[in-house]
DNA sequence: TAACAATTTGAACCTTGAGTCAATTTTTAA
DNA sequence: TTAAAAATTGACTCAAGGTTCAAATTGTTA
């Protein structure tokens, strides 16, 4: 790839990077074109030059997202760690990852039904890979007798409700870190799945 | 109040929760006035009869959420319950309030930030107050040794964000009831607060 | 140095939807 | 029964923002 090449991929990168933190910000209807040509020190019609559509904009900061996350899982099961260790982690990395420089969680948590259909395809068949990982996990804890009997998918939506609302209301002010945010949810989270005689 | 005003007030009514289903289905924005009324059999001019303007109406979906979970409130702080008991009950009563015929779960999630700050400061100090609230249970469980020691503000956001979050995943055609999805929550968000010497 | 390619500009177009309001219809009260 | 009040209509205005594109600028290559 030559340098004008790495450049353009660059500043591509920095447009989803802005339109990510507007769009968290604001909201995928409030933050507008302008504002985050603007933010860059371009007007519009530059912004045309590297995405098709606002709609197409805002495809690729969840597919950045949801390529994260699935990375995120490559390194969980390449790990050997149990699978309370194991969905730890997941939750930990899920939260990093979501709340990292992009703020993709807002993102995901604010606008993906905002997503048309031909986009959220796409988006949806990522995120059930996702999910259908961690149902794995706990399925894999609960047959070790590691985990208790419970329904899967509601405590998949519920642990991803917990950690997506981080979102809204996490401050790096505020008296914990990020890290030591993940720490206590994965602990919260993960402590009623322990069956009795694993305690 | 005269059948004229009552029926005026059920014209409202059904004004609002008519908003709230679709605020709730399609966001904010994607919500149109017309729409509303059109589903009502209206056209917009009604629409403006009743309401000054559509963050007016966004403002009355929200204030409606909040008085009702305020009255919750109200009832389990008269039910003499221990805190952890006392807590679940908060957990169940916010779920099934909100995932009421209003569906107003997913309009508190998905378009809060959508108030102006005019509208929002009226609801966020509603809201502090059933936060304050709940943050009251859990000091008084850790006091009484009930509850361990945990970073409050951080386990209502937690416990806030799981339940919010259902209304983003629950149908009617899933296997678990609303009353059971309440339960089950309940019991999952609290476990992890007992302190061992009271399990 | 000139031709070509990549990138950017900014004005214009177009659609959408919030909001308005005079006129009309419906309901109520005297 | 009529006048007044309440409620509704629907056409219109206007602003906002997504999108387009010809022209211009900047960067690269021969």
């Amino acid at each position: 790839m030559s340098y004008r090449e790495e450049r353009a991929a660059e500043r591509r990168l920095n447009i989803l990077k802005t339109a990510a933190r507007l769009f968290s910000e604001k909201g995928y209807h409030d933050a507008t074109l302008d504002e985050i040509a603007r933010e860059l020190k371009y007007t519009k019609g530059s912004i045309y030059y590297y995405i098709s559509s606002k709609q197409d904009l805002l495809f690729q900061c969840h597919d950045m997202a949801m390529n994260l996350l699935l990375e995120n899982i490559e390194k969980v099961r390449d790990s050997e760690l149990p699978p309370d260790a194991m969905l730890k982690e997941v939750i930990k990395e899920h939260i990093e990852t979501l709340m990292s420089e992009f703020n993709l969680v807002t993102v995901t948590l604010g606008s993906d039904y905002e997503l048309e259909d031909k986009y959220s395809d796409i988006i949806i068949k990522k995120r059930d890979l996702y999910e259908n990982f961690i149902a794995g996990i706990i399925r894999d804890g609960i047959s070790r007798r590691i985990f208790r009997e419970v329904p899967v998918k509601v405590v998949i939506n519920l642990i991803m409700g917990a950690a997506n609302w981080i979102g809204r209301w996490y401050s790096e002010e505020g008296p914990m870190s990020l890290q030591e945010i993940g720490q206590f949810y994965a602990d919260y989270l993960v402590t009623p799945l322990m069956s009795r005689n694993s305690a």
